[in-house]
DNA sequence: GACAAAGACTAATACTATTAGCCTTAATAA
DNA sequence: TTATTAAGGCTAATAGTATTAGTCTTTGTC
C-alpha cells in the first residue's frame, strides 16, 4: 500500500455526509466522521469543500434535487387529472421524506439564509407546481391555494416526523385524506 | 464587591438561553454565551442545568408552555364561533412564531426525541383545540380535521421562516384565507 | 527527466462542553 | 458567639471540534 492511496472527491463527500446525517443524525456529523468513512483525514477535506457549512449547504441542495427527482417520476405516472398530479406529488413528498428523514429536516429547517437552497430553482419548482393548482382553484387563487398546499404537506410530514401525532392511526392515510378534503375546497 | 457578588438561578438561566437563541440564532448558543452574559464563568452553570442540552430541552419546554398561553389569552377573546376561535388560535400561533422564530423553530424542529417537549403536555393541548374542532367537523373526522389544521398552520409557518414564499404578497392575510378556506371544506 | 499541481499528511490554534477540585458566602447547629 | 455545612461561585484540565499552515508524495505534463 503506497502512502496516500485513497482519493475522493466532492461528490463522495457529499454522499458520505449525507449519508452519515440520515444514519447517526445531524448533531453527530463531524468532519472528522465524514473523513475517517473514507478512509482520510479531516483536514484533507479542505481540498474538496470551503467549511462544514458550505459542505451541509451542499447536502441540502442535494436533499432537494432528489426531491424534485422524486417529484417528476411521480409526475410521470400520473394521469392528466390535475387533482391526482397533486396528490402523486404530495405522496412522493411524504415517501421522500419518511425515507430521509434527517436530511429532509435539515433542508427545510435551515434558519439562517447562508444553508438555504437556490432560491431560483425552488421558485421554478413552485411555479412548476402552481400550473397544476391553477386547474383546480383558477388563475386568481393558484397562488394561495398552492401555498396552502405546500405548507399541509409539509406541515404534516413535520409534525409526523416531530412525533406530534401520538394517537397514530394510519397516518399515510390520513394524510391522504386531508390533501384531498384540502383540495377539494378549492374547486 | 464582593468576589462572587452575582447569583444566578435555573429560571434566569434558561431566560437568557432562550434570549440568546433568539437574538443571534441557536447556531451561535454557547455556554460560555450564556455565562457571561449573566457575569459568571461557564462552569458554574452545572450548579444549575445537567448539559447543555437539557437546557435546551428547558427552553423548548418555555417555549410551548408561551405559545399555549397565547392560546389561552386568544380563546378570552373569541366568541361561541368555533371557526372564529380557530381563527384566533392559529394567528396567536402565527404571531407567537414571528416573533420568536429562532426558539419556535428550535422547538418544533428537535429531531432527537430527548428534545422533545413533554408528550402529555402536547396532547392534552391537541385534545382542548380537537373539542372545537369537533363542532365544526363532527366527531367522526374531528381527528384528522385536527391534524390537518395543525399541519397547514405549522407548515405555513415554517415555509414562511425558511424563505420559501419568494413571491410574497401580505403573508399574514393570505395565511387567515388559507386557514379559513380549510375550515370551510370540513363544515 | 524535470516540474508543477493535486491531494494526502501532521502539527498547531481557538473554541466548546464537561468534569474535578478549591474557595467564599451564608444559613444553621452547638 | 462559634463551628459546620451546603450552595454556588471559581480555576484548571480534558476531550472533541473546525480550521489553518506547512510538508510530502503522487502523477500528469513539458
Amino acid at each position: 500500500m503506497s502512502p496516500y492511496p485513497v482519493q475522493t472527491n466532492r461528490e463522495t463527500i457529499i454522499e458520505t455526509a449525507r449519508m452519515l446525517i440520515e444514519r447517526d443524525g445531524i448533531e453527530y456529523l463531524s468532519l472528522g466522521n465524514v473523513a475517517s468513512e473514507l478512509g482520510i483525514k479531516a483536514p484533507s477535506l479542505y481540498r474538496h469543500i470551503k467549511s462544514k457549512s458550505a459542505l451541509l449547504q451542499a447536502v441540502i441542495e442535494h436533499t432537494y434535487l432528489s426531491l424534485f427527482s422524486a417529484f417528476d417520476e411521480a409526475l410521470e405516472n400520473a394521469g392528466a387529472d390535475p387533482a391526482e398530479q397533486l396528490l402523486k406529488l404530495v405522496h412522493a413528498q411524504y415517501s421522500f421524506a419518511h425515507a430521509n428523514p434527517n436530511t429532509y429536516m435539515l433542508a427545510y429547517a435551515a434558519q439562517n439564509p447562508e444553508l438555504r437552497a437556490d432560491p431560483q430553482m425552488l421558485l421554478e419548482r413552485a411555479i412548476t407546481i402552481q400550473k397544476i393548482v391553477v386547474q383546480i382553484s383558477g388563475e386568481e387563487k393558484s397562488l394561495p391555494a398552492l401555498r396552502g398546499l405546500l405548507a399541509i404537506a409539509h406541515g404534516y410530514i413535520m409534525l409526523e416526523l416531530n412525533g406530534q401525532f401520538q394517537r397514530g392511526g394510519d397516518l399515510s392515510l390520513t394524510f391522504e385524506e386531508i390533501v384531498k378534503a384540502y383540495l377539494q375546497g378549492w374547486q
